[in-house]
DNA sequence: TCGACGATTGCGATGTTTCGCAACTCAATC
DNA sequence: GATTGAGTTGCGAAACATCGCAATCGTCGA
């Protein structure tokens, strides 16, 4: 039964999961998370960014519900709510590599050339 | 091979296709692409949305490379450029589903409670 | 109790998104 | 060629996101 009026509700929380996934920081803490828990920390050095804005971004996807949190001594360990989702995290990659794949955009952003944000299909 | 330099330009380039994405209305209308093309005005009627509005989102996803574009006549046909990417779609939605299920949020959210934006885990 | 370390928070500057409105293009019909 | 119907584009206001910096919290060990 399309058109319910709960579906809007659904398109808006839906839409919401994506908004915590529309940033390259948070996709890979979400894989640096694949295999298990890791600390705050232990991101920041991996990621080679400040505490501050690693924080940041693992306040956001816990306050969505993406991560869990526990602590322990003066560390917190991140892991993620929902494991399975990583499926469709996975899948969505295929399907961009795929396309990129198909117009060759890897090959030309390796050899630090263009953009390569052009060849996704981007204006800017 | 992890952590290659070449990792940071797919995990950006994975974060635009989700900001496509993470927006309730694009996502309305790739489910309304979902067996295939429509007109848009089709989709401006579907969805209540003036043609305007409708507009941007189609440009923005024909931008972003989700979205087909073919004219017909007055009318321009859209369709999604990759059905496959459905796959993540639905499963990101199904796993969105099976967390409110167990918080219960979709019942209250018909009743037109709360704003059922809580019971996804956000703050605000 | 103090210092140090891991982590979080508040704030402000800067950039990005959203959306209505009005103006416009493009193709068909009269 | 004027009109109409389907779509698109440009612009500006409001809302939202990003990120560095400094201040703060919480826990541990000396």
């Amino acid at each position: 039964m399309p058109g319910k009026r709960n579906d809007k509700l659904v398109y808006e929380l839906h839409a919401q999961v994506c908004s915590v996934l529309s940033n390259a920081k948070r996709l890979e803490i979400i894989d640096l998370l694949r295999h298990g828990e890791r600390t705050a920390g232990e991101l920041c050095r991996r990621m080679s960014l400040s505490k501050a804005n690693v924080s940041q971004q693992l306040s956001i996807m816990r306050a969505k519900g993406i991560l869990l949190a526990r602590r322990e001594g003066r560390n917190v360990f991140y892991r993620l709510s929902q494991p399975r989702m990583l499926k469709a995290y996975d899948l969505l990659r295929e399907v961009l590599l795929e396309k990129l794949e198909a117009q060759g955009t890897i090959a030309r952003g390796l050899r630090g050339g263009g953009t390569a944000m052009a060849l996704t299909g981007e204006k800017q």
